[in-house]
DNA sequence: AGCACGCCGACT
DNA sequence: GTCGGCGTGCTC
């Protein structure tokens, strides 16, 4: 009897089996209906073998769908995937098959003549649309716009025979790119990583790469010139490119469509399903080659995937959350290793992770060391607050400040950078020292003044900024403590009340429309002092701006976090990155009461190296990552006493192990999230032991009630 | 995820 | 005396 095991999208941890009925030919990929309890299911075939007979009585597959099979390659891929993040194996499969379900857009209804017949009476306005449309086939509404008629007309043709509609499947048109529609001159380093990377697709085989270059490098110019090289030796090969966030998607694709005189396939969760379902038959049937995404875009089914190349790779939005919880930089190393094929780290920044790994020569290391065109690096200065410190309830030091008047002075744009939203992070009560914090959540109310709300920035929950006191009653004693950006707006204001200010937040900026205009206005020059979260720190290129004020460079290097001073280091980089990048030299002024953190030194000397050689060592020291592995369990439920007894079951239940400890439970820093209790386990590793393997053991010890969440974070990015 | 089984309040 | 609340558990 043949059987196949099925993956179905269900949170439990393997696949089912189902007997494959006589006459049924089943291979791995394939999309099946299976029976589940009373319903039916969408499955992926896993895995088809011959067995004698089981021990198990078994259903039978319902039937084979008509949709494509996923190529055997992204199965692995799946498969391996939800072993790695602990994860059910069919929830992952799932993520292959999104964008299918969606309905296919509505066939287009376009007209076009009938042979040469013409009309009775031609009037001025019939002559227009006739011609217009020539020998062509056009929508309608767009006949009629061209003509400069109204519908009318062009329904009259119609109606009389002259005209004929009819419909085309919209399949998408994905053209193919042409590698030399617009090829761009490159300088010699980018030319060497073009030649390095297309070498490897050409060749085939797992290799990944770190592509190394500061703001302004090139690196764009540069792996496209290998996309372009990768197609013509290959003009059936597929390239995805990953960036960590849907906004920037937009630039890119029209870089490209220049660069190849074609549009690539765009999949985030942004993108309306019917033009998903178009992109995910396209690329399964290998009717598109050039892929441009967020990490969803992983799980695409590719059949011949040669190129992956992950943009900005130490971003931390490549890290996924909810649901799934895996990182898609992570993801994209292995997608590659298992699809035998190349994949690109591209960043000015790159984490300490991938430094590593280029290091220990894991990863080809592709440096662009020149800035392109005239434009150098900003000069970088750290301005010691205990020397100049500002005064009361401000937080813009005097040369801070004077630099801003010249700045403003000279016709240049200024950016002042401050990663926290809003006006004031806390406030508190006076009279008996109340920090106003979210209902059923443990972090603190951020003032927002545009709105004159108090706002829970993890819940979303908002009141208003209330009179008395709520926990002792007094009038009017409530302050504002510690600065936003938009507290910072409002000290800029009085200071240059003529200069034009803006703030860029993810409160000034809800959509992607938003923060293109606010780039465009800053990039106009209509903006002189905009202030910005980390929202800004991103690829622009502000022409006029020459400086860069961080507000609080110490904010980043606080609290402990693994992560803290590298991704201090990578912002201010960035943010440092955005002066003087056109023809004018740009400065960078760092406010800090630290002058002489080794992070900050090595920032306001420029190197990198030093900055990387002084982590890395702290990491070593403590065998945390690149050096060794973490893994975190979130245990989280409304009932308080059962997230501590399943806390206590687990630490009970630690399998013996080498070179592994498990610290825990402990509260997670943020210990109660609408109304939930969290608490967390956390193990470290070192690097050769079997993380997975020991979670599982561990995990399959302790049975964990359904009122209690159990999420499974390994390499755990964030620790909140 | 659905959907069923299973023990405690207001109703024809 | 039942109908039904959704808490816990299973689905090959």
């Amino acid at each position: 009897m043949k059987v196949a095991s099925v993956l179905i999208p269900l949170p439990v941890q393997e696949a089912f089996d189902y007997e494959v009925g006589e006459g049924l030919d089943l291979a791995r990929g394939d999309q099946v209906a299976v029976p589940l309890g009373p319903r039916l299911m969408r499955g992926i075939v896993a895995e088809v073998r011959e067995t004698t007979g089981s021990n198990r009585r078994l259903k039978a597959v319902e039937a084979l769908l008509e949709d494509p099979r996923l190529p055997e390659r992204t199965v692995d891929f799946v498969e391996w995937a939800a072993r790695w993040t602990l994860s059910p194996p069919g929830e992952m499969a799932a993520t292959a098959l999104k964008g299918l379900r969606a309905p296919r857009p509505r066939p287009e209804r376009k007209l076009r003549r009938v042979g040469d017949r013409t009309p009775n009476r031609p009037t001025p306005g019939r002559t227009a649309v006739l011609e217009a449309i020539g020998e062509r086939a056009m929508p309608g509404p767009e006949l009629a716009r061209a003509a400069g008629v109204s519908s009318a007309v062009v329904k009259g043709l119609v109606d009389e025979g002259v005209l004929e509609a009819f419909e085309v499947e919209a399949l998408a048109a994905f053209d193919r790119p042409d590698p030399d529609h617009k090829p761009a001159t490159l300088n010699a380093d980018q030319a060497a990583a073009a030649e390095a990377l297309a070498a490897a697709t050409t060749v085939g085989g797992f290799k990944p790469f770190l592509l190394d270059g500061v703001t302004g490098s090139g690196k764009t110019e540069a792996y496209l010139e290998a996309v372009a090289r990768t197609l013509k030796a290959d003009p059936e090969a597929q390239v995805l490119i990953l960036l960590p966030e849907i906004a920037l998607t937009q630039a890119l694709i029209e870089r490209i469509t220049k660069r190849f005189g074609a549009a690539p396939a765009e999949w985030h969760s942004g993108v309306a399903p019917p033009r998903r379902r178009m992109a995910w038959e396209a690329v399964v049937a290998g009717r598109c080659n050039i892929v441009v995404g967020a990490r969803s875009a992983l799980f695409l089914p590719f059949p011949s995937l040669k190129l992956i190349i992950v943009d900005e790779e130490h971003d931390g939005s490549f890290k996924q959350e909810e649901g799934l919880v895996y990182h898609g930089r992570d993801l994209a190393v292995a997608r590659a290793r298992i699809e035998g094929s190349t994949v690109v780290l591209a960043s000015a920044t790159p984490s300490l992770e991938t430094l590593w790994n280029a290091h220990h020569g894991r990863y080809g290391w592709l440096k662009l060391a020149t800035r392109h065109g005239a434009s150098v690096l900003p000069e970088i200065s750290l301005l010691d607050l205990r020397q100049s410190p500002p005064d009361p309830q401000t937080w813009l030091s005097q040369p801070l400040r004077e630099a801003i008047g010249e700045t403003l002075l000279a016709g240049e744009q200024t950016l002042l950078f401050l990663n926290r939203r809003g006006y004031a992070p806390v406030v508190l009560c006076r009279a008996c020292g109340h920090r106003m914090t979210s209902p059923d959540t443990d972090s603190w109310l951020v003032e927002h003044r545009y709105t004159g709300r108090l706002v829970c920035h993890l819940t979303g929950f908002s009141m208003a900024r209330p009179k008395l006191c709520p926990s002792c009653g007094a009038e009017d004693s409530l302050v504002s403590v510690g600065p936003g950006v938009e507290r910072v707006e409002e000290e800029v204001r009085q200071l240059f009340p003529e200069a034009r200010t803006a703030v860029f937040s993810s409160d000034t900026i809800p959509d992607p429309k938003a923060m293109r205009a606010m780039i465009q206005r800053m990039t106009d020059g209509e903006i002189d002092i905009l202030v910005a979260t980390q929202a800004a720190a991103k690829g622009h290129n502000f022409p006029g701006l020459t400086l860069v004020g961080v507000v609080d460079a110490d904010l980043g290097l606080r609290g402990g976090d693994l992560r803290a001073a590298e991704r201090t280091f990578q912002l201010l980089t960035q943010a440092t990155g955005r002066a003087g990048r056109a023809d004018k030299p740009g400065r960078a002024l760092l406010q800090t009461w630290t002058p002489e953190h080794p992070v900050l030194m090595a920032l306001a000397a420029g190197d990198r190296d030093a900055f990387v050689e002084a982590e890395m060592a702290e990491r070593e020291a403590a065998s945390l990552p690149p050096h060794g592995r973490l893994a975190a369990l979130i245990l989280s439920s409304e009932d308080a006493n059962a997230v501590e007894r399943i806390a206590n079951d687990l630490a009970t239940a630690i399998p013996n192990a080498e070179r592994l400890e498990v610290y825990g439970p402990a509260d997670a820093p943020l210990g109660l999230i609408r109304g939930r209790r969290r608490k967390r386990l956390l193990v470290r590793a070192d690097r050769d032991v079997d993380l997975q393997g020991f979670l599982r053991s561990w995990l399959s010890r302790v049975k964990v009630p359904g009122s209690v969440r159990l999420t499974v974070d390994v390499d755990p990015y964030s620790f909140l």
